[in-house]
DNA sequence: TTTCTTTACGTTACCGGTAAACCAACAACA
DNA sequence: TGTTGTTGGTTTACCGGTAACGTAAAGAAA
């Protein structure tokens, strides 16, 4: 009786049950029109026989019933990201979504090649961050008909919807924050230059700020590395050398950030008194330091949600809109 | 000519190229045996009509030929996973694969869900974290017959293969060290007791190698909430309060260390000489701290892409290991 | 009684690839 | 001269579901 294998499938119940495959298709997927009997009998059979539904048949015949849906994100490492995957999965599986996740180191070339890939799994939906793609990409996007939503970086020209903010925004805000304090002769540290635009969009929100005020950016120093702690302390530490009088620094993110206090803790800078220190993005250590670090909060994990639920709802026809725009904070901590 | 629409197929091309489908299909897969001539006309062809290669119908006709893997971690939002889910998307893309990821909060339940969604996607393999599951979990991976990879805590008797290093044996180790430089009154800050059984690993081993030594451990707070900078600062907060004699805490991670850290700055208690801080995991941001923290570094990244290494191996039908060590390396840094 | 509905299921065809087996033409060999 | 290989393909059957349509039987309406 108990013929495992492991690998029953509807025919299979199907002989067992005395019905039809088609009825035991329909039973378990829950398409109303059956006897009660029926119903138990095919359920106890596919429950006693092990059975696995197997997707990818489903997905083959139908095409209407993929539940994968595709996710790419600059870095797997980054602690941002790692909160709006959160939101997305959570929102996802709840639902019934499988993610396939993927990273393009900001290069739009690699994401070219993951969405490739993906498309080729005929996904429900798909999932980019930031609003810089190769034709390529839109073109494989555009063929696939499929809904597409672009995080992160708010376009308003999106390939299908968009759900984020504008980071050049942030930093412009950032910008007039600090003119508001009395900051005249501010910095820049980043990272990355070459391939990512969001923080480049930050840096030119912020100079174009200061600019306005008419105190231009005295200096920058971008470094060619992932933005972490150490490139933040060093960084700080170059652009200090080579200009000792700026009275604030604002960094590609926190971690960065952090960095610089940490280089200025160990040459008794004060912060921020000597030189204010900003960073941006809200990563949680970042509120539990001596000080609190005056910085931007991202709302990542509702980012990641809202992206999930805008894609499940164009899936199931509702409408809904193109563009949303999630705000970010600005936090004015003591560093800044 | 251009005959677009996204949705060409084998057949198309063939038509288009005077070939039968077969020949189609095994020339865009690589297999020899075909003219230069041919191998040109449908290689062109499919360029020319945008030919998206269908994964689904593939997996469907010869499930030989699926290249998704199921990873299942923890918590997204955790660093420390962040690299490992880097290590092993690194590696499995670049071999072609494609990853669905999956979190169960520490919770063996809600990875049997999962387990239960991506098997009905027939992957090419499964990765899970810890050693902890439900039997339905252990029958369904069994009966799949894919190879599994179970990472970050290693058992010696895996469902299949097994990439980690020994949760307890950090504990231990940490409490050795402790002991060694003449620390007597051990206290616990940890979070998430009932679900996180690695990091009840960690305090048993700790506890153990502090009995051996005639110094048990004098007093534990297990905060039910998620292993944070927050609930490190009010964990150790709580702690002191019962037992202000305390000479040193050992942390559930290095979050919750630097929490504590910033509780100890808030109260001016001296860190080491007044009480030792120390932690495990190894965040980037604990090396740039005033003091470096004393911890335990998990190889991360190294995880990942060896249990992704090892499961393409068995894919293949190498012959490999089932269980891999990958060694912790304690740091004995400042705070200690 | 006849016809119409509804309920509860069954039949058929097809999704787009791939494995396996088969085949035609020609060259090489003995 | 017949046999054997090699090259370069083709044919057939099938993977496991689902959409679309068909239908028998029972009850309701006319």
């Amino acid at each position: 009786m108990t013929e495992r294998k492991g690998k029953a499938n509807l025919e299979d119940i199907a002989r067992v049950t005395g019905v039809s495959k088609m009825t035991v298709s329909r039973v378990l997927r829950g398409v109303s029109g059956f006897s009660d009997d029926t119903r138990l009998r095919v359920t106890q059979a596919a429950v006693k026989m092990g059975y696995v539904p197997n997707r990818i048949a489903a997905a083959f015949s139908s095409d209407q019933a993929s539940t994968l849906v595709g996710m790419c994100v600059p870095r797997l490492t980054s602690g941002l990201f790692g909160h709006v995957l959160d939101g997305v999965d959570r929102a996802l599986s709840r639902l019934g979504y499988q993610v396939m996740i993927g990273s393009n180191n900001h290069d739009p070339e690699e994401e070219e090649a993951w969405v490739r890939q993906v498309v080729s799994w005929r996904p429900a939906g798909v999932i980019l961050s930031g609003r810089t793609h190769t034709p390529g990409t839109v073109d494989l996007l555009r063929q696939a008909g499929m809904p597409v939503v672009e995080i992160w970086d708010l376009t308003t020209s999106p390939i299908d919807m968009s759900v984020g903010f504008s980071h050049y925004d942030c930093g412009s805000e950032i910008g007039q924050f600090l003119i508001r304090k009395g900051r005249r002769r501010a910095g820049y540290v980043g990272a990355l230059s070459r391939s990512d635009v969001m923080g480049q969009a930050r840096l030119q929100g912020f100079a174009d700020a200061l600019m306005r005020s008419g105190t231009p950016l005295v200096d920058r120093e971008v470094l060619h590395d992932s933005p972490g702690f150490y490139p933040g302390y060093y960084g700080l530490e170059t652009l200090l050398a080579r200009r000792p009088d700026l009275d604030v620094v604002y960094f590609h993110n926190d971690e960065m950030a952090i960095g610089g206090l940490a280089y200025c803790q160990s040459r008794g800078i004060r912060v921020p008194e000597d030189l204010g220190i900003v960073g941006w993005g809200g990563m949680e250590a970042a509120s539990v330091l001596p000080r609190r670090l005056t910085t931007t909060i991202v709302p990542t994990t509702t980012i990641g949600k809202v992206a999930a639920e805008a894609l499940v709802a164009r899936l199931r026809g509702e409408a809904g809109q193109d563009v949303t725009v999630v705000p970010t904070r600005l936090v004015p901590g003591e560093t800044g």
